[in-house]
DNA sequence: CGATTATCTATGATCGATCATAGATCAGTG
DNA sequence: CACTGATCTATGATCGATCATAGATAATCG
């Protein structure tokens, strides 16, 4: 029988498990269930390569290496097929998914549309408050290494998504997984995206001057990262 | 309160066989698993009223009154939740979502956004062939109740989004779940969007002429829905 | 009495077990 | 030997039960 009542058990369970994910800083001190968990290990399998394109993901085996039951794995694994991650047939099973450069390259256009619209919004909200746009390009700039250049990067991109004021847009553009994508997209070719910064000036200066231009900006920038 | 008990029963299983709800007409008679059943259930249950904005949604209860477990019922919650039909907290169950007129009206935009990126991809790639396009707007025009010209407008919308050939696109686009947003948009305002019929012919026309300005259209015509 | 703390209750989250299906393996038949 | 069908196996889907948390209720204290 499990200790299950071990106050604010922050990993999985089961005798001496798994690293210890979030006990460090963070404002609310989040308390994840375990399907989150499982859903950020099998991410981060998928991601790393642990797990290789086209290989079986079987409910029982994860369940049995995290010392969990299916339940969660299962919720995990839903998140994972709405990430696109892995493909699932019904009655068969889920497999990761082979991304194909064609998969990497369609989330192009569908961010440039969402975010043109985004910026077609965010440019009569903000009337010309650029500030929180800038924090994310003087962080961009300050970024030591690729993946944290990454993350401030797409930042500024969320940044212009979350000033349109429509939660759903903000809704299906987080569905996108950006992150994870674009971490896909880094480790199949080079790592590269650099240059493109000095566009987040450019585009930043447009929400300044309020530029109802600046969806189109938006949309040719995001385009620009496209292979 | 309204009696939730009688409603269905109609197809979950238990013991005996399962009633089979499509065994006929079908191209590929879609065997569907319990989860998939209950989240029409409930669609059905809270585009038509049964439950009402705000009412809490208790996994146990909608299991017993199916004949169910939890598990699938869980399971459809999730699909409900990305749907935006219901707001769920951890720890702290789920409840039908009291829809604003904005929530409603969010919509359009990211519409538009995806619609018009559709449109332009399509564009090319239809290379004049509009008859997968014309046949909606012949269905649209034999259409006789406005439950079924809902479906028919919605139809020629989706088959631009599909002639894109951008597979993410598409699936972004069905995770809207146009047909229930729209289905509650007319029971909350009266039936409309009959007018806006023509555009279709004009669109229709366009990518028939490979106008690269379709998306232009597209994008304007969607938001014309818009209240 | 009002505030604080200790139950109690409802219910979401998780568990371990079972059912059902898709494939694989084996057996029989012409 | 190819083919059909019975049997076995792996595993997804579902179940019933238990654990854990949030909110309600009762008990305690100043």
């Amino acid at each position: 029988m499990i200790d299950h009542r071990s106050v604010m058990r922050t990993v999985l369970p089961r005798r001496g498990r798994l690293p210890l994910s979030n006990m460090n800083a963070s404002p609310a001190l989040v308390r994840t269930g375990l399907g989150d968990q499982i859903r950020q290990v099998l991410i981060d399998g998928i991601t790393s390569g642990r797990w290789a394109p086209g290989e079986r993901i079987v409910e029982r085996r994860i369940a049995a290496e995290l010392g969990v039951s299916q339940a969660p794995v299962r919720e995990a694994l839903r998140h994972l097929e709405a990430l696109r991650l892995i493909e699932t047939l019904p009655n068969r099973g889920a497999r990761v998914r082979d991304f194909t450069d064609e998969d990497l390259a369609e989330v192009f256009p569908v961010r440039a549309g969402l975010e043109e619209t985004a910026a077609d919004l965010a440019v009569q909200r903000l009337e010309g408050r650029v500030e929180a746009l800038e924090v994310h390009i003087t962080r961009l700039a300050a970024a030591t290494d690729p993946d944290e250049e990454m993350r401030h990067s797409i930042a500024f991109h969320r940044e212009i998504v979350e000033a349109s004021g429509n939660r759903l847009l903000r809704s299906v553009w987080q569905s996108l997984g950006i992150e994870v994508w674009t971490a896909l997209s880094l480790r199949r070719r080079g790592t590269e995206l650099c240059g493109k910064a000095v566009e987040h000036t450019d585009i930043t200066e447009a929400f300044r001057r309020r530029d109802l231009g600046v969806g189109r900006m938006v949309h040719d920038h995001v385009m620009s990262y496209a292979p």
